[in-house]
DNA sequence: TATTTACATGAACACTTGTTCATGTAAACT
DNA sequence: AGTTTACATGAACAAGTGTTCATGTAAATA
């Protein structure tokens, strides 16, 4: 019923077709061209170009916030927490980078409803985040800081991992970039 | 000649409605409804949409280069290099916060030829930094490790900064953001 | 065998896009 | 006083946009 060959194919070389152009970009022609047929065709994939948007954009945010949750319930201390959080991050990413890059360019072009609740469970993700970091402060595995500030630097870090396993390039060993990031993120780059 | 309030009032305007938006979505209708005046008047400012986005990008890119320059060139070792760099991207960012949001979020945009002179002349900026990440460790001022992902992990933490410097909100001091992005760069998050 | 399902086409639609052109006006220079 | 300069308008354009509709076909299902 859904697990069609044909269909697949759709929504995988449509997301890549719109990482490269970015969603505006991309017109309906296009992406029935990169498909070698008619546009009309589209619409036997998709209801419209703003619903596939919607849904690869919901899809994979619900992903993050279910591991999020997850470990938020959990019985670790912060720093252990922290590094879930981080573990769980780019293993979501390097499963599905494309729509992972889709989560962090193209969520601009959600329209007003659809928007506004992606904007507000994001922050919900942000703010989780920064409770386990405030947590990591007070018990005293963390440095005295900003901790929103903390909570942006980190995120911006882990935003970027998705070009690390886009299809056109040697991917990364998802465990040992983990292992970098945990170690930039809590060690910095200076010598000791 | 150059200096009008009027201009000033166009670009100034003009940049943000873009950020808001995002350049796709900003018509040449909205950019002069956002100004109160008619469309035609806005090629009394501009030459085209596309020479806009192209000026703004060279033009901000330009100063990122300038300061990476006179860095490279400088006797400093490869710490007090890496802070200066922070400290000039901060500096211009927080000049600028408008266009730098540009920089990072619609340079997709540009069309054929100036992308590629685009992404070439940031790659040499990128270049640039990882050349005195490579120093500091074979100087042994910085650990051992990956130093094209010690840049892009850098990079991505200084690019979000722009947020911090947006006219609707309050506005950082940029003195004390370079000292928490240079502490949490160096020395990480985790207490000691 | 009959019928549903998945995939495909081509023509047309209403609308939006960036841009141009001819023209106008008020202030600033010469 | 005459002219340049900066700023402004309204109408029109050609091209491109997402989407719909009626229709077709070959394979899977009943």
């Amino acid at each position: 019923m859904t697990n069609n060959t044909k269909r697949d194919r759709f929504f995988n070389l449509t997301l890549v077709l719109i990482h490269e152009k970015g969603f505006k970009a991309t017109t309906m022609r296009a992406i029935a061209q990169n498909l070698q047929f008619e546009v009309a065709n589209v619409y036997n994939y998709i209801a419209s170009k703003e619903s596939f948007l919607e849904e690869s954009l919901f899809g994979i945010q619900q992903e993050f916030l279910l591991a999020m949750d997850t470990i938020e319930h959990s019985e670790y201390d912060a720093r252990k927490k922290l590094e879930l959080v981080i573990g769980s991050y780019i293993q979501i990413t390097s499963e599905r980078p494309y729509e992972q890059a889709l989560l962090v360019n193209e969520w601009r072009n959600l329209k007003t409803p659809k928007l506004e609740e992606f904007v507000k469970r994001r922050r919900e993700y942000e703010r989780q985040l920064e409770t386990i970091i405030q947590q990591g402060i007070e018990m005293g595995q963390l440095r005295d800081m900003d901790s929103e500030l903390a909570t942006k630097m980190i995120l911006s870090t882990l935003r970027w991992s998705y070009q690390k396993f886009l299809s056109n390039k040697a991917q990364s060993n998802p465990l040992i970039l983990e292992k970098q990031l945990i170690d930039f993120i809590f060690h910095g780059i200076l010598m000791k």
